[in-house]
DNA sequence: GGAAAAAATTAAACTACTTTAATATCGGCA
DNA sequence: TGCCGATATTAAAGTAGTTTAATTTTTTCC
């Protein structure tokens, strides 16, 4: 049996609810990956050849500039999917980076898995377009506080919406999250702390 | 026959292939509306009864803040889908404007029809995680490019990638999106024009 | 077609955030 | 346990973008 299916399927089950056989071939359909910290799942240039579901760690996507400057696009950690997606789908080389913050362990689906999972199991549209639904409406409220609100308002919402990640990352994640440098976030924590 | 169905099941039809008995169905679904500029199809507090599609015409999704400026956060015009989605899907009080700014024709889906339309045409699960999927890659680029670009760049980019919409937009329109003030961006262009 | 409103331009003062650099602290690992 | 590289802090100077306000240009609409 494969290590971590009963998390995957405990998430499945909040949206779609499966018989025994669907589960069965939904797992059939799955690997699974360990990864180290500092270990990259996913590299630019590299084809993006799994959409990846994290059952225990801490994962995160992210650019680097032509100043060596580090942006992240998004966190991930248990129960939650992260890949490429443009990568994945297109099965065209990646532009964002993709490493572990912690030891990291993942079930995977390929490309071509998840085409077999649509046709054999058509459930599964229906958890990706709830999947990404609620992904669309988070980036959208990203999207919403990038454009109207200071760092001081990004940054408390963030350790408000977020408090276990909080915990988890270094400020100088947090800040190239919120899109802002850590020395700026050090002075916004000494200034709030000041209150 | 309803207004513009050709060109919602055009569209549909780039991503799903439907028979006649499936495309009947969807049609008895949908119903129009037309929206005159400056007319609002949504407004914070309101109900999201409807995702609508737009065959012609020009609507923007934003918010104000406490200052009372605008932050916009997506165009729509023909061929796109637009709605306020959390709201739509909980069917709770909405946070953003939608309003028009050409006159606009919308093919609308309330919230029971869609349910129903995933119950009776299955296939609708795969057409709109398709839609979700290259909405949520976009949103991905915008907030990557939020991150690590100057507003000169994002400003090029945008003419760039949207040519179309940026002739029908307003200078305040397209700062409002890109996160700068009217001001700013005049300034902007005259530096480039001086190049 | 003309008046009024809205949008765009320009300039100057201002501020949120960056950059650089030096010092202090923490965390991972031999 | 202790060392070393990475992370965090602090301060000071610099810059991208804002604010305000006055003027011009464009659009709206009766």
């Amino acid at each position: 049996m494969l290590k971590n299916v009963d998390k995957i399927l405990d998430n499945i089950g909040k949206h779609v609810q499966l018989n025994e056989k669907e589960k069965g071939i939904f797992i059939s359909l799955l690997q699974t990956k360990s990864i180290k910290r500092k270990e990259f799942l996913l590299k630019p240039g590299d084809i993006c050849r799994t959409e990846n579901f994290i059952t225990q760690g801490c994962l995160r996507a992210y650019t680097v500039d032509e100043n060596g400057f580090e942006h992240i696009v998004m966190f991930a950690m248990e129960d939650w999917w992260i890949s490429d997606l443009y990568s994945f789908l297109t099965q065209t080389p990646a532009t964002f980076f993709i490493d572990a913050l912690e030891d990291t362990e993942l079930l995977q689906l390929t490309k071509p898995n998840l085409d077999e999972l649509y046709q054999r199991v058509p459930k599964f549209e229906r958890f990706f377009r709830i999947i990404l639904q609620n992904a669309f409406i988070a980036q959208q409220n990203r999207i919403r506080q990038n454009l109207s609100d200071p760092a001081e308002q990004r940054y408390l919402d963030f350790i408000k919406k977020y408090p276990k990640l909080e915990q988890r990352l270094s400020q100088k994640q947090i800040s190239a999250y919120l899109g802002i440098t850590p020395v700026f976030l050090s002075m916004l924590r000494r200034k709030m702390a000041g209150k």
